[in-house]
DNA sequence: GCTTTGGGTAGAATATTTTTCTGTTTTTAA
DNA sequence: TTAAAAACAGAAAAATATTCTACCCAAAGC
């Protein structure tokens, strides 16, 4: 699909707040409700917008802490990675979980209450995932930027 | 502010998608459209919502590459913390910015098209930043799981 | 040159949802 | 136990989303 610069404002404005009315958007793109209507159909359509989403601030509910994680493997089988892929999904304090070329294999992103709901997680959770070599854990101190948006 | 357990339910549901109608999310809830309405007003006015957005599809609009950077600064000085968090912030390659503990100060997560526009971020956009003492860089190999959401 | 076709658009209509209003029930605290 | 506050339900009103019809305009073909 290809996007023009109306498309890429629009997904602009949407990033920002997808609760606009698309009256407001056609406002601020010089459009009619309908030309808005349509090309906000179409995004979802093909699948450049993928959701709806609302944003919860963690402190609010009482997960201000926030780690990320670094992972490396024993090994980097076929299998290996697979197991520890599957066994991820599964933990609902990781919020983001890459993998990554370089020294370590994983970055995870994890949200808790503390550090010792931290401690809990990896003891009892993910250090119980088979094939983990080693980890290493950055703790949060501030938050500059936390944003859902790609600049287009 | 306090949530109940339906409070705790609600929100997961417009963490996974916000475009629900309030109709919807009462037959999930067991509650009229009234009740419904007026809880989530009043997560929005705590802000424990603190916005709706659309997420996009990174591939879709070209920006596929990934890469995690690691910055560490010369000095711990306030003034040199300050003025990086600062030009970070004018820099919308960068979707998020944390402070960190540890071996490097600040962890950043960029969205580019490819290797040559990351390049081109490097020399031209972060290393220009004043007291910066070394970086690195993590490329992102593949996506595990990529969520907005915080588990309660 | 003229017509045809299709994409993008606009305005009006209809359908759906949000928001408000009123009254009731439940919970809380004195 | 009772008064006050909070939470809830159903209906009415207001706002919005969605559909429908028609228009405009540029490119392609006769």
């Amino acid at each position: 699909m290809k996007l023009d610069a109306i498309d890429r404002k629009l997904i602009n404005l949407l990033q920002k707040d997808s609760k606009q009315t698309t009256k407001q958007l056609s406002l601020q793109l010089d459009l009619s409700v309908t030309a808005v209507y349509e090309r906000v159909k179409k995004l979802e359509k093909e699948k450049v917008i993928s959701k709806y989403v609302a944003l919860i601030d963690n402190r609010k509910v009482d997960k201000s802490f926030l780690v990320f994680c670094h992972v490396k493997l024993i090994q980097h089988s076929r299998e290996y990675l697979s197991v520890f892929e599957r066994e991820i999904l599964k933990l609902d304090e990781v919020s983001e979980c890459f993998h990554i070329a370089g020294d370590y294999d994983y970055l995870l992103k994890i949200y808790v209450k503390d550090m010792e709901e931290y401690r809990e997680f990896m003891v009892n959770k993910l250090t119980t995932i088979k094939h983990i070599g080693s980890t290493q854990s950055s703790f949060t101190i501030g938050e500059v930027k936390n944003s859902t948006e790609i600049a287009l």
